[in-house]
DNA sequence: AACCAGGCGCATA
DNA sequence: TATGCGCATGGT
């Protein structure tokens, strides 16, 4: 792989394996929109940029600082061999089929707390409306990034609201939850910066000590937000799955790449059948 | 008009 | 430990 830099484009090129859309665009991450055929505006890493893919490049344009590729090579998961982990799966012939239907889904490394915040707000809710939700979240508390984009608000700004100052996100009954694990973690009773790298039934343990994330919620986190391809969300699609698919369950050659397999799974599921 | 949406907290047994 | 229900909001 090659990093082409300079401070209105950085060019990856020779990636294994990569779609752009189906990345942004395959439920994982909230704040991506294509604004014409083939690109996609949005905000990551703390910038407001434009995406587009050509075979095995993939373009981001936007306003770049020394050192930005590296967050962006991050943030698509650029040094993780998925051409081989994708080769693996297949020896399962459902897995086989979700891959050569959808090929190029990698898992993004979004920030930890946005992630969490994102799934919290997920929970009993559709995909256009989470987005509403967090489109609204950012344009209130983030900060202006100009052209009508926002930083997703970081723990600290959220912890100083109350339930009430988030109405305008109709939120609903989650707005509770939100505020609880904005207090939690700006005030260090839930360390996010630990998850990626400690024991993983530990991490699970400290994220459930916020009202409003169950095993789903944190499993999201820790396989978006902290780069853990070993978290397995078992939403209402991954639960059909299973039971048709998978009863005895999970192949073997899914080990340590659950969550991977996951997103291929649930984006076959959602829109094959 | 009921039902559902990338669930979870709580009560009950 | 295991069910079942209510929950805010909005779309079909």
């Amino acid at each position: 792989m090659n990093v082409d830099f300079n401070k209105n484009t950085i060019i990856f090129s020779g990636i294994d394996t990569l779609s752009v859309p189906l990345t942004l665009d395959c439920g994982q991450a909230f704040r991506w929109s294509e604004i014409s055929d083939g690109s996609w505006h949005g905000v990551a890493c703390g910038k407001a940029v434009d995406i587009s893919q050509n075979g095995d490049k993939l373009i981001i344009n936007g306003c770049f600082d020394e050192g930005d590729e590296e967050l962006w090579a991050e943030y698509f998961d650029l040094n993780r061999n998925y051409g081989r982990i994708c080769e693996r799966l297949k020896a399962d012939s459902h897995l086989k089929a979700a891959i050569e239907a959808y090929p190029g889904i990698r898992i993004l490394k979004q920030e930890p707390w946005e992630a969490l915040c994102s799934f919290i707000i997920s929970q009993n809710n559709n995909i256009p409306r989470i987005k509403g939700i967090i489109g609204r979240l950012c344009a209130c508390f983030g900060d202006d990034l100009g052209g009508g984009d926002f930083t997703f608000p970081s723990a600290e700004r959220l912890a100083e609201l109350t339930v009430d100052d988030l109405a305008p996100l109709r939120s609903g009954f989650r707005a509770k939850y939100i505020i609880d694990a904005a207090q939690k973690v700006a005030g260090g009773d839930v360390n996010l910066k630990k998850l990626s790298s400690c024991d993983i039934d530990e991490a699970r343990q400290e994220l459930i000590k916020i009202k409003g994330v169950g095993a789903k919620v944190a499993e999201c986190a820790l396989l978006y937000g902290c780069g853990r391809v070993d978290a397995f969300p078992v939403d209402v699609w991954v639960r059909r799955i299973m039971s048709e698919l998978y009863p005895e369950g999970l192949p073997e050659c899914t080990q340590d790449v659950e969550g991977i397999a996951q997103q291929y799974l649930f984006h076959w599921r959602r829109n094959v059948e």
